[in-house]
DNA sequence: TTGAAAGCGCTAACAG
DNA sequence: CTGTTAGCGCTTTCAA
């Protein structure tokens, strides 16, 4: 089932057919009605194997996210995926933290041509597609990226949005404020600890004792540990600020399971508005990333350098929000 | 960069280096040595483009997912992809739901040949694949599925799971025990009302007035709103059985705020075992399905039938587990 | 054990 | 406006 038999049962050529299947070129009315009667007729759809060889193009984007299940990237995800899809592109998905030689095989479904560029969400990742012939691959930084390396990037403010949570528990009245999750290896937690220690020093304060403190994994047992040590040293704190909503809420347990209250003993801010930070009592405030239009974003801007390579790097900033709930 | 370059620097055929990057036909160790040296010095990675016209194959499958913020997902997803990985292939994620006319697009993606077959975790698109020719094109369904519908599937028994949780609270002395979330249209649903049901009768119970409530959709609102319609009839039930996880917290939540314990007075038991099933007091109880075997069952079974398009059709039943925690 | 050559199905340059 | 034709880069006969 092939362009061929569209042409004979049109009676016309295959570059006739080619051209209405495209919309290209000039094609008489008439024409172009034959062959819409024969593609119809034959239930034909071009094959895209032989269209992606000739055209030296796959319209797929790789999309590099370290772990599935942390509900953080989905949003993200959806927003590329629905903008890929209205530019006529796929999404190709890969898990790096389930694959251990993922490098390799991504790196090399670039250098393939399996895919036309690449969407990085993953920390690890970055680093290791930076050490990469910089800009030989297509691809850009999402979330996590190095605004002087050269490579395209979208993300927030980092630095900005957790001193803008820091500030806000400042006005709120909080002086002892604690900071749970700094691990320098990301930039984003990097950032995040910066903004942290400017909003304090802007205000005259400085952090508690052992803050901030460093997470094993951003997840609901590191939050509740850690928590749990920064309330036995004293003065107590009488905030926390989380750089993840998965931290913060096993940091609300950890409060609450110490005999103290949330808000009133110790307010908690989280970071992301992960969807079950609605779901937790008291729920959660939280800073949150505009995480669908971080992914539409990225989708826009790599399809726009794979169609003009020459395109000047750029970065794109976006801004975040703090949710107001009742844990802060 | 092509296949011919590596053939002249290895001063061979292009064959020849084909037979070298296929490890196919034979070819004496000197020339293979010459050729890899070849391929090293240029960075030499074959095209899969044109591999992909030549053979016929795209090595990607199509995974379709209704919602891909339901975390309920990412482990079968992370299945799919480890599984799929290890096999040769990569996995292209489609988010039906952020689709309007998703389905065209991904019928078109089979036909097109752009991927070899699919995966569907969706419970509509199960349904509008069932009404294309059936067997014609290379799909199985995971999770939803049809038994008789000559469609291979990969899924739990969901009667026997909602029979085994109902059993669960009637060994724990309930007896009024309500079920949230039944919708007809789809099999999971309609099979885990059937064994609640059967699980009562067994028992010689009847379900309390109302029970069991539809659902809009299966999150936490929900979840509340339906629980606390529930609580205010009497004689009151003791005991909520509910589809989803997120409905389970959420009426874990109406359940507090009218002011009854759990599990002291209404006990409440999930289904999905979702990562943030802990992160709740009390931590849920809940069906756990094997997510991830579920995925990498499903891509075996459509990577085997691909390479054997005669296999006949299989249905594979995985077990569930009912995770005991606080919350019954 | 190797090479020459056909051809996968399409697009695009060119000619008419 | 339409057709002929040359490849895209690979795999795979077939012949040597």
């Amino acid at each position: 089932m092939s362009i061929n038999e569209v042409a004979r049962e049109a009676g016309v050529s295959i570059a006739t057919v080619s051209r209405v299947i495209n919309n290209s070129g000039a094609v008489r009315a008439s024409t172009r009605e034959k062959v819409e009667a024969a593609i119809n007729a034959l239930g034909y759809s071009a094959n895209r194997l032989a269209r992606n060889l000739r055209t030296s193009e796959s319209r797929l984007i790789l999309v590099l996210v370290p772990d599935y299940s942390n509900t953080f990237y989905a949003g993200i995800v959806q927003g590329i995926d629905g903008e890929a899809r209205r530019r006529g592109y796929h999404m190709l998905l890969c898990d790096t933290g389930a694959d251990p030689d993922a490098e390799r095989t991504y790196i090399e479904l670039l250098k393939n041509r399996m895919v036309d560029g690449a969407i990085c969400l993953d920390p690890d990742s970055v680093q290791s597609l930076l050490g990469e012939q910089p800009r030989a691959l297509p691809w850009v930084a999402c979330c996590e990226f190095d605004p002087d390396s050269g490579i395209p990037w979208v993300g927030i403010d980092n630095a900005r949005a957790a001193a803008d949570a820091v500030r806000f528990l400042i006005g709120r009245g909080r002086r002892r404020i604690a900071m749970i999750g700094g691990d320098e290896r990301f930039m984003y937690a990097h950032e995040r600890r910066r903004g942290y220690l400017t909003a304090l020093a802007e205000a005259g304060l400085t952090p508690p004792q052992g803050s901030p403190l460093d997470t094993f994994s951003p997840d609901f047992d590191d939050g509740y540990r850690l928590a749990a040590r920064m309330l036995s040293v004293s003065p107590r704190c009488d905030a926390i600020f989380a750089v993840a909503d998965p931290l913060a809420v096993g940091a609300m347990q950890a409060v609450h399971d110490a005999g103290l209250r949330v808000p009133e003993d110790v307010a908690i801010v989280g970071f992301d508005n992960v969807p079950f930070a609605t779901m937790v009592r008291p729920r959660l405030t939280t800073v949150a990333q505009p995480m669908k239009r971080l992914g539409e974003n990225a989708a826009r801007v790599l399809i726009e350098r794979l169609n003009d390579p020459e395109l000047p790097v750029s970065g794109t900033m976006l801004e975040h929000d703090i949710i107001v709930r009742e844990s802060a």
